[in-house]
DNA sequence: GCCCGATAATAATGCGCATAATCCCCTTGT
DNA sequence: ACAAGGGGATTATGCGCATTATTATCGGGC
């Protein structure tokens, strides 16, 4: 183990060439009037081997090159709310495809924190130079940043779906509109028609396309669409047994498991007077998350296929069409919340009941 | 935004000094005979405001100086089997450390896997460089790799105590004795005198530990020591209804679910005829983590400990003894696996269950 | 009147690498 | 005999910053 690093110029003066020539041989890549012979290479390579030179990241990166880094930008502020059991699974995918690509990951903690999410100001724009390239994970973008990040034409991702910037913006997503589709059409094969939809009526991209496969399906059947927008999970109860509603469809970001308690407390049974499915995962951890019928993000594998999109983006200059804009299947998950509606059979008749469906009210608890 | 990255030779530029004035005045350093009067220093504060300049941390690392940016590497490969759950805490810990000290966090994933455990070969040693210094996680840790660290002064800190290398090694660490013997300490009040560990004798820390918290606590308590080596939780049932034993203090490293389904098949109920207590958490998820009597290590607490040592050790050159070894207290865990010993009370005699004890073999099941 | 020291700042250098610009030599065509 | 061209490499430059060495000015002490 020698005292000072290892640097080019000592593999140059080992192969008796010069330091370029040692890098050249590196980049295996000639600029246009260069020519190394096959025996230099050779020597080159033989010295680099002896010395056991490995590139200096720092430099290659000040010098314009590549340094096998890719940041990590998360716009939600993580901590408060748990949001690591969030955005956890996406980190670990991040982390098994760096393993295998050979990259390192920077997180950027240490961006500001303003309004509970994160910013790219100032210091933000000049960290994220030390990496190659950058994913974006939140939902809460900024268009400026985003604007910024296209002009310095600065190579990044998304993870989660984005339209905006008229498509330009690479990312891999959640299938959120067959998912939810899927799960309407689960209840209606089931019998159920009166299905609400229970979430607010936000702009962002899981909520757009959650509605789009919800009204779609609804509409495909012949049924009409039902919007429960209620903050509080009473009132969507009541609202609920008001509209004689036999299913929901649940947006994660709402209190699923609160509102589950407030069914209960107007007495009624899930699944066997209503129906509960929820569309995703939310960020709060939930109890009993297997009990919850519904769909599972493909996190991890987004945070994997988001990692190679971006190294891919780094590497080629431009991609097809398809590549860059990937959209994940979602996981069917079975759990214990939805059933046939009750109208259809004999009020009190278990049968309707689905297969291994608790029989008691307190194990049904999700 | 400007196109071209703001540098300190535009700041200089704008307020009419030179480059390295600028950098005098932002690293608020002079090197022994620099003098940078009041007036000057504000027209560069200025300058540097108006311009919203920040430090490119690649350059400045090139040159020598600190860029904020912390590694973190991880010795087990961290995927197979889920270590995320294990050393999730860790870097939840650490990021939020960093959050609050504007530290970026570097993961090196990148490193070499040989034999399940990552290496610091020759381009590790490289990537190291990248950040200001580095934590270091996990068991397995190489005496040639730590050495190269010591011999070239680079910052580190281990998360988890360390003893080799003659005490030079900085860590903030679990105290596994205290709470070991606190766990031995409880199950004596009980009534305990036949206890067990289980275990095997390895030569980790962690272990040598609580064997020493184990067995001093027997000996002060006039009690024998009674360790249970087995591989197999069918042979470790065995033995321990063999010896008599009441209680059991178990290492994370045993399959303690297993251990207790081993001792039902023999007949046994936990905690009715053999109390279990772990000694700590298991890599593997447990099915219920709160059911298990035993003592939780306060991993995210660790982690930021650990980053804000070493961000002190980076800052200062040297630290006080007290502060480069810390030993954190694990929190105990009530849990449902321990109760006072059948002996001491009559056979069936359910009121010497713990308070709270559920009275079904099937619901006991942690 | 001159040297010394303190003050105030600048120029110069190097970190290790990528890359543009340049140089040398040998072959080929005319 | 000489220009043209191309293979084979070198030298030079700069990335943005920290730091060392150097320059310039000014006020006192003798």
């Amino acid at each position: 183990m020698p005292r000072r690093r290892i640097t080019q110029a000592d593999v140059a003066a080992m192969a008796g060439v010069s330091q370029a020539t040692v890098s050249f041989v590196l980049n295996d890549r000639l600029p246009a009037g260069v020519h190394i012979s096959a025996e230099t290479r050779q020597r080159v390579l033989d010295a680099i081997r002896i010395t056991g030179y490995s590139a200096n990241p720092v430099a290659q990166r000040l010098a314009g090159g590549r340094n096998q880094i890719i940041g990590v930008f998360t716009y939600e502020a993580t901590f408060p709310g748990g949001g690591r059991d969030f955005y956890g699974p996406f980190l670990v995918g991040i982390e098994h495809a760096a393993e295998q690509l050979g990259i390192d990951i920077l997180l950027f903690t240490s961006a500001r924190v303003v309004d509970g999410r994160r910013r790219l100001t100032r210091d933000g724009w000049q960290r994220l130079g030390i990496a190659d390239g950058c994913l974006l994970l939140g939902q809460h973008e900024d268009r400026s940043e985003l604007q910024h990040l296209l002009d310095t034409n600065y190579p990044f991702a998304f993870i989660g779906k984005r339209t905006s910037e008229g498509g330009r913006l690479p990312y891999v997503g959640a299938d959120y509109v067959a998912a939810t589709r899927h799960a309407v059409e689960r209840l209606i094969a089931l019998g159920h028609q009166r299905i609400g939809y229970v979430g607010e009526l936000g702009t962002d991209q899981p909520t757009l396309d959650r509605l789009d496969g919800y009204r779609s399906t609804m509409h495909d059947a012949g049924l009409s669409s039902r919007l429960v927008t209620e903050e509080d999970p009473a009132a969507t109860a009541a609202a609920a047994v008001d509209q004689g509603l036999t299913a929901l469809v649940v947006a994660p970001e709402r209190d699923a498991e609160e509102l589950y308690d407030a069914l209960l407390l107007r007495g009624l049974t899930v699944p066997g007077d209503v129906s509960l499915l929820l569309l995703g995962q939310p960020q709060r951890r939930l109890r009993r998350p297997q009990e919850w019928s519904g769909f599972a993000i493909p996190r991890e594998e987004m945070g994997a296929r988001a990692l190679q999109l971006l190294s891919r983006l780094i590497a080629n200059q431009d991609l097809p069409e398809q590549d860059q804009h990937q959209l994940l299947d979602c996981a069917v998950v079975e759990g214990r919340t939805v059933a046939p509606p009750r109208d259809r059979t004999a009020p009190g008749d278990d049968a309707a009941l689905a297969p291994g469906a608790p029989q008691s009210r307190a194990q049904t608890t999700p």
